[in-house]
DNA sequence: TTTACTGCAAAATGTTTGCATAAGG
DNA sequence: CCTTATGCAAACATTTTGCAGTAAA
C-alpha cells in the first residue's frame, strides 16, 4: 500500500477510512511526509506547517496525528523517551534508537522482515492475534555526524 | 547476570555501580521487581511503595529511575503510548503490546533471540554500535481476560 | 442540513529543576 | 568530613478536554 503523495489521493485516501477531507489533515499528512525518517512529535509537525498555515492549532494537530494513526493511515513509533512520535511511512520496517543522540533512524531490511515473519508464522502464538511487528536496536553511532543515510548504515 | 533479589546482594551491585546504597534505592528497586511485568512507569512505582515508605518523595523515584537506567541496572521500555516505563528484568527478552490493553507483555523466546544475534553478526553493521535489541509485537488479545501468562501465550 | 471537525483556552498529566537539608562512604 | 542523595515546591513539557463556531459531505 503505497501512500498517498498528492492532494487529490490523500482526498480519496482520507473519504475512504470514514473521515472528511479537511485542509488542516491534508497539510498535516503533507508535514509528515516531509518530515519523513524523522518520526515528529506533534510539536514538531506543528512548527514544519505552521509557516505556511499559521491558523491552524496545536490541539487540531494532536487530534489528527490520533485520528491518522487510528485509521492506519500512519503509525505510532515505538520510543524510550516518553513522547509521542508518529511516522507517515507503514510499511514494514524496524528503528534503531541512539542513545548518544536520542534519533530514531529507520532500518529497513528485507532479510529480516523475511526471517521475522517466518518465525512468528511457525511460532504461532495463540490468545493473540499478531498486527505487526518491528525490531528495535539501541545503540550509538560510532561517528556523531548530524546527518547519517540508512544505505551508509549498512555494511 | 541475575539480578539481585535481597538487601545485601542489591547494595553491592549499587556500590560496584558507584551509588550510594541509600533506603529509598533500596526499595525503589525491590518495588520494581514486585512488578516485573508490570513494566511500571515513576507514579506506579511511587503508589507501590508509598504506603510502607510514606515518607519517600515522587521526585526521588523519578531521580531514582533515571539513575538505575544509566547504570545499567534496569531498563527503559519501548512504549508507543508516551510515558516512560521501566523493567528490572535486564536479560534480552521481547515485548507484545496490546493496542486493546495496552499492556506492554513479556515475550521471552531463546530462539527469537538466537535468530536476531546471529542476523546482527552477519549483518554487521559500520558507523553502529549496537548495545541492544527488542522485538515489538504488536496485536490484540483475543480473549481479553485480565491476567494472562506469558505461557500461556505460547502454542 | 446534518454531522464531523476546528480553534481556543483551560485543565490534566507527566517530568525536571533548584536548593536547603540529610545521610552514606 | 566530604560528597552525593533526598524532599519539597515550583516550573516545565506534553497531552487531553469541553464547547461554541465552522466547514465538509
Amino acid at each position: 500500500m503505497q501512500h498517498p503523495t498528492d492532494r487529490h489521493t490523500l482526498r480519496e485516501r482520507l473519504l475512504e477510512s470514514g473521515l472528511k477531507a479537511t485542509h488542516q489533515r491534508i497539510v498535516v499528512y503533507e508535514a509528515l511526509m516531509e518530515l519523513q525518517g524523522h518520526h515528529p512529535m506533534a510539536e514538531e509537525v506543528y512548527q514544519h506547517l505552521k509557516p505556511a498555515n499559521p491558523s491552524i492549532s496545536l490541539g487540531t494537530v494532536y487530534k489528527t496525528l490520533d485520528t491518522f494513526a487510528e485509521a492506519n493511515l500512519i503509525h505510532k513509533v515505538f520510543s524510550e523517551e516518553g513522547g509521542k512520535r508518529f511516522d507517515a511511512n507503514t510499511s514494514a520496517h524496524s528503528h534503531i534508537y541512539c542513545c548518544n543522540t536520542r534519533e530514531i533512524i529507520d532500518f529497513e531490511d528485507e532479510e529480516l522482515d523475511t526471517l521475522l515473519q517466518e518465525f512468528l508464522s511457525r511460532r504461532n502464538l495463540h490468545n493473540f492475534e499478531i498486527k505487526g511487528f518491528s525490531v528495535q536496536l539501541t545503540g550509538k553511532k560510532v561517528e556523531p555526524e548530524k546527518q547519517i543515510s540508512i544505505s551508509r548504515l549498512l555494511k
